[in-house]
DNA sequence: GACACGCAGGGAAACGCTTTCCAGAAAGTG
DNA sequence: CACTTTCTGGAAAGCGTTTCCCTGCGTGTC
């Protein structure tokens, strides 16, 4: 199991086993011949931790989401997986479900286990812990914000654009009245999204009264919730849009029960656009923010931090874009152009 | 940063620090204090690659699944991952997306790792170097099958139960032209779903012609094209049954997109209860797996294989039991009661 | 007061690996 | 043929812990 016994099966000293196994080209060919041999016949498979003991780099990353459970997470987790794998790293999960306690121990966790660095999506926390790490120099990223600090490094997510596009597009269609379901405001991107919206309405010279402002959770609960809300009021907004997908989900949901037709009574725009978002009923028109992009970015970030010889692309700020999908969540304003309606049952997707 | 600086720092010797760290009752109240003060003032803490090197066992364990984004696996993964920490474990996760050659590597680059254990949730991987591994009496868990050896610990789904349910549920409905669109048929989970199908429509005198069996992917991709075909017969089967959620995901929003009416015209019925069949429109009626069963029979299972002393539960095998959750996606056959085709909208969810 | 006994704490080895240093052999040169 | 140079392989140190063993001190007893 161990190097000696490779070293004793092919009549070589471990030093030679190391080498060969590192592909030292100093070598000779016959004897690492016999010790690939020997590697193959005892199934030897170098211990890790070991190895990470002397070379003080573990090539594990930490990567901190909120809530592996919403659809948005798992396929960052699946992109940054890829990479970091395909570049040699392993990739240590968590996901803090929102909790400042959780969050602390799963970073110390994750000191203690001596991720060479970690790459917090949680769309913000403010840590102490956090700030002592970047004190030290201990190689992070974060989304959207970070502690301002000089060598930290931030994947800002350009939710302006995407938004302004979303709204834009219900404009042209002749919507007035677009209510807006932000995520918890205690997210930075929470408010960032909101804040995007208000700044489109604005340029358009549409006016967003207080009651079509509702704070969701981020979840179907909560679109659900919100919509109960919204649903409730004198005058219906002709259209929601949604700071995530799952709350769009939600509200979808809750206009099937309240029996409201989408879209010919309502339109729904979502933002992330996860997976999921093209089978909904019907397909969301979404914003698209790019976990490729997301994910590539935050690896190449961490080895920036990491490795010494890591070719320094410079900069210190990675520009997400987003851009809207239009799919067929959204239609004209019901009562009017009422010859358009069809358009709710699309015959092709 | 190290034990040493600690015992130098609090003028005591390094195994002093290390008792004191790991609780030893001989240690003198004040010369623990000391350390414990020295420890918070260096901010620090154990290399667990450093421990795990002497102590052998890792604290790890592996867990493999099909495909992270399958909204599936993530209620799983978070489930193992909090009872696993709960319990002093750190968690490696890993999936496979359906390629051998991935999952290899996988259980590779884990066991360098030197995780304690794996639990494969993949439903269906058959591994030379499993084989190995279990010959070594490397603690692994399985889903629904293993390979067949003495000390191996299996989770078995009771897939028959919960399919039987759902096929009772429609034939009692009056439902006698049902469908099923199976998994890939490579994986045996996905056969074992089927076969129960076919059974429990043999127990109640129903016939299930060829072409109502359609090889799906256990995505929603997969059951879209598989309700494409059946759309195209000349005779379209009353109710649907399929072998996960996402799949039935596939298969409204195909309906959706063909104007069949949920469940109206056609009643769906899906598998797993995820999160989101509640929120599908309609909500899904789905025969629920218990994710959280699932997991604690698989940490249980790595637990009692890992630490000699651990409880030694006795048997090898877990029973995971499945029961049919009723939503609205399931009604009457079309044609027959048309006074109950209000369900078609229902006014609470 | 001397000796035995018990116990807390320190020194050192070991875990599996990498890395460095050094010895010895082979080859080349005067 | 002897001496120098080069290159390969072996031996040993060290990474941060835990743990074993032994020292040395304190207490109790005769």
């Amino acid at each position: 199991m161990s190097i000696r016994d490779v070293a004793e099966r092919a009549g070589v000293s471990i030093a030679t086993v190391s080498r060969t196994v590192n592909r030292i080209p100093t070598v000779d060919q016959d004897l690492a011949q016999r010790v690939w041999k020997a590697i193959e016949e005892v199934g030897y498979l170098p211990n890790t931790q070991a190895r990470a003991l002397v070379s003080g780099r573990s090539h594990m990353l930490g990567l901190i989401v909120s809530e592996i459970t919403n659809p948005f997470f798992p396929e960052i987790v699946q992109e940054f997986e890829n990479l970091a794998v395909a570049q040699g790293y392993e990739v240590l999960i968590g996901s803090t479900n929102y909790e400042p306690a959780r969050t602390e121990s799963l970073i110390r966790r994750m000191l203690q286990r001596n991720v060479d660095g970690v790459a917090v999506m949680t769309f913000g926390i403010e840590e102490e812990l956090i700030q002592k790490l970047v004190e030290r120099e201990f190689p992070l990223v974060f989304i959207d914000h970070g502690p301002n600090l000089p060598n930290i490094r931030v994947l800002k997510v350009n939710y302006a654009e995407g938004i302004r596009q979303g709204v834009q597009h219900l404009a042209a269609l002749g919507h007035r009245e677009i209510a807006f379901i932000s995520g918890p405001l205690r997210l930075r991107s929470a408010v960032a999204r909101r804040d995007a919206f208000l700044k489109s309405m604005a340029e358009l010279g549409l006016k967003v009264p207080a009651r079509h402002i509702i704070e969701g959770t981020h979840t179907m609960e909560g679109g659900m919730t919100a919509m109960e809300k919204l649903v409730t009021l004198p005058q219906l907004p002709t259209a929601i849009m949604c700071s995530n997908d799952m709350t769009a989900i939600g509200v979808l949901h809750e206009l099937y029960r309240t029996t409201h037709g989408v879209p010919q009574e309502i339109s729904v725009v979502g933002f992330d656009d996860i997976h999921l978002a093209q089978f909904m009923l019907p397909p969301l028109t979404t914003v698209q923010m790019s976990c490729k992009a997301l994910a590539a970015a935050a690896v190449e970030a961490l080895r920036a931090g990491i490795e010494p010889n890591y070719p320094k692309s410079s900069c210190k700020e990675w520009n997400i874009p987003t851009h809207l999908v239009v799919r067929q969540s959204t239609s004209f304003p019901r009562g009017s152009l009422p010859a358009k309606m069809g358009l709710a049952a699309p015959s092709k997707s």
